[in-house]
DNA sequence: TCATCAACTTGCGTTTTGCAAGTAGTTCCT
DNA sequence: AGGAACTACTTGCAAAACGCAAGTTGATGA
C-alpha cells in the first residue's frame, strides 16, 4: 500500500483532502468568484468563514497542492492564490454538486443561476471554463470564449432582476 | 431567503449535507458494495469507521433524505438502509471523485479498478447504474443490463491478479 | 436456556471548529 | 513625516465533532 490515510479507494482519497466544510468554497471562491488574495476572500466570501480557519485552509490546499501561493508584485506583502491544474480538474465535481444541490436542497434563485447554466452546458461548457481557467491561473493562452464572461453576466442579471 | 444554513449557494448547500469524512463513505458501501445493514457497512468498511460515528452518519442521512431506513420482515431487530432517488443521483458525483482520486492522490490498484470503469463508462454507463440502483433500492423494474455484475467482476479479477 | 447476533449507546479524552480580539509589516494620504 | 488604513495572518478560549473501547437491550438459533 502506498498512503497513509484510512484506505486506497480513490473516493475516500478525494475525501481525505477535499471531505470537509470549508476547502471547496475556498476552491469555489477563487474558481468562479476569482478570489485572488486571502483578504477578498475573507472579506467576500457568502457563507462568512473564519479568518483563522481560511488561513488553515489556505495552507493546507497549498500543501496538498490544490493552490499556488505567489507574492504580488505590486504589493510586496499581499500572496497571490491561483488554481493549479488538480484543482481546476475540479470544474466537474463542482459543476455535479450544484446541479444535485439545486435539485435536492432549496437554494437561493440567484446564486443558483450561474450552477444551472454550467449543468446545461454540459461537459463541452466545463472544458471550455476549464481551458480559461488556465489561462487566468497558469499563464495558458486565452481561449476564444469566456465563460467565466458568461457566467457572471447570468449571475449578474439575476441579481437584477431582483430588484 | 429559503433556509436555515450559512447560504442559498447550491454547492454550499450540497457541502452542508456531505461535507464531512464520512457521509459520502457509508454512501459509497450501500451503493457499491450493497451494504444494506449497520452490522454489515460497520463490519465490512475499509476505513474502519467508528460505530458511533456510523450509527449518527445512518440517523443523519435518514434526516436528510438520502438513506431510507425500513425493518427487515426476516429479522425483527434488523434494519434495511436503502438509497433514495436523491443519493441514487449522487452516482456522477462518486464517479468524478473516483476519477479525480485516481489522477491526483495515490490509490490502491484493486480499489481503483471500478473508478476506472465507472470513467470510462461515462454518463451512459452512470444512467445504467442509476437504473440497477432504482431497482435494487426503489423497487424499479429490473434493467437489462448489470453494471453492478459489471463492476464487482472486475473487482474480483483485480483481486485476484494481486496473488 | 444460553451463547450469539444486531443495533446502537455511553464515557471520556483528543481534535477541530468558530468567534472575537490582537499583531506586525506596508502602503496611502496629506 | 506621520498617521490612518490595508494586508495577512495569529492567539485565546469555549463549544462541537471525532474516535476508541466498553456496555446495553432485545431478538434468534441450537
Amino acid at each position: 500500500m502506498s498512503q497513509k490515510g484510512r484506505s486506497g479507494c480513490p473516493i475516500n482519497l478525494t475525501l481525505e483532502h477535499l471531505g470537509d466544510r470549508w476547502s471547496l468554497i475556498v476552491i469555489r471562491d477563487v474558481m468562479f468568484g476569482n478570489r485572488r488574495s486571502y483578504g477578498e476572500l475573507l472579506s467576500r466570501n457568502e457563507e462568512g468563514i473564519a479568518s483563522n480557519i481560511l488561513a488553515d485552509r489556505l495552507k493546507r490546499l497549498v500543501e496538498a497542492g490544490l493552490l499556488d501561493r505567489a507574492p504580488d508584485p505590486s504589493h510586496r506583502q499581499k500572496a497571490i492564490y491561483s488554481l493549479t491544474e488538480a484543482s481546476i480538474e475540479l470544474v466537474p465535481l463542482l459543476a455535479h454538486m450544484g446541479a444535485w444541490g439545486i435539485r435536492h436542497t432549496r437554494p437561493s434563485r440567484e446564486l443558483s443561476v450561474r450552477a444551472e447554466l454550467l449543468e446545461e452546458g454540459g461537459p463541452e461548457l466545463w472544458d471550455a471554463f476549464m481551458d480559461e481557467l488556465r489561462h487566468l491561473h497558469l499563464g495558458a493562452p486565452k481561449p476564444e470564449r469566456s465563460v467565466f464572461g458568461e457566467l457572471r453576466a447570468a449571475y449578474e442579471e439575476a441579481m437584477a432582476e431582483r430588484e
